[in-house]
DNA sequence: AACTGCGCCAACCGCAGGGGA
DNA sequence: ATCCCCTGCGGTTGGCGCAGT
């Protein structure tokens, strides 16, 4: 068999509308069916992280509220590198986005170290040496991507917009005041060792999103006027907009 | 203004587990 | 019962943009 040489590197716009638009037809767990017929000529693989961590509409774009922060730490300390476990706890949040963060946490922390003691990282109240200031300091992406509008600015993928059913999935940094951690803990408590996957509740104020990993598309459909017949794409929603008003057609890197 | 270092994110790779044939 | 394929997870790395010099 000759092997086929696959697609790598950052995913263009359009790829990022196939995979969207066959994702809608076939759903989201036969990547490499998906990858096949969408003729992305691009692996499963690549396929189902592309859409885990980028195009998921439940998906929480911005730097992570010190509320995350601190319960990030402290579900590792708990669970250690256990990201997608800890991931499915922070609704709109993925495992990669989880990891990097530690990683990036990891080497504040040891930078401080150098320069003198600090307490505990897994301390909810010593953490904050950093991560509080971390929360003003930087996020890259908002920071650098100023002047033009960016996915990590808005609160979830341009793909959300326009959809007032799915919009209720981006909460947004001031809406965090009011996501109750209380509720997340107690989550915890009872579910420790027997994760389950939970619908998505909204109760007026607080959003429990299902987990990243196995999401539904169920309140995407709406979004997705499927046209088998001319591979049509909802051009008039917000999100291609959006897109055809930018230049580049490289989404990411 | 140019250069360098750093921080961050997206994406790839390899491995393990689960399910179906 | 075994094998194979697919999916998911965790680790790692490359590239981009910003900040500092």
């Amino acid at each position: 068999m000759v092997q086929q040489a696959f697609r790598k590197g950052p995913w263009t716009e359009q790829e990022d509308f196939k995979l969207v638009y066959y994702v809608g037809l076939f759903g989201d767990r036969k990547w490499d069916y998906i990858a096949k017929v969408s003729g992305l000529n691009r692996t499963g693989k690549s396929c189902r992280l592309r859409w885990v961590n980028y195009l998921h509409p439940g998906l929480k774009r911005g730097k992570m509220t010190p509320q995350e922060e601190r319960l990030v730490l402290e579900l590792h300390s708990k669970w250690g590198n256990r990201w997608s476990r800890i991931a499915r706890k922070l609704p709109g949040r993925t495992d990669n986005e989880i990891k990097n963060f530690w990683r990036t946490h990891m080497r504040k922390m040891a930078q401080e170290k150098k320069k003198g003691p600090v307490p505990t990282p897994t301390s909810s109240s010593g953490c904050h040496s950093s991560i509080s200031s971390n929360n003003h300091a930087v996020d890259s992406h908002a920071s650098k991507k100023s002047g033009e509008e960016s996915f990590y600015d808005t609160g979830g993928p341009p793909i959300l917009k326009g959809s007032s059913s799915i919009e209720e999935f981006n909460i947004g940094e001031e809406d965090q005041e009011g996501f109750s951690m209380d509720d997340i803990w107690k989550d915890i408590d009872m579910s420790e060792d027997n994760i389950m996957e939970q619908p998505v509740v909204y109760d007026g104020n607080n959003f429990s999103c299902p987990p990243m990993p196995s999401p539904s598309w169920e309140y995407l459909e709406p979004l997705w006027v499927v046209d088998e017949e001319s591979m049509l794409f909802p051009t008039s929603d917000p999100y291609f907009s959006y897109h055809k008003q930018g230049s580049s057609t490289i989404l990411t890197g």
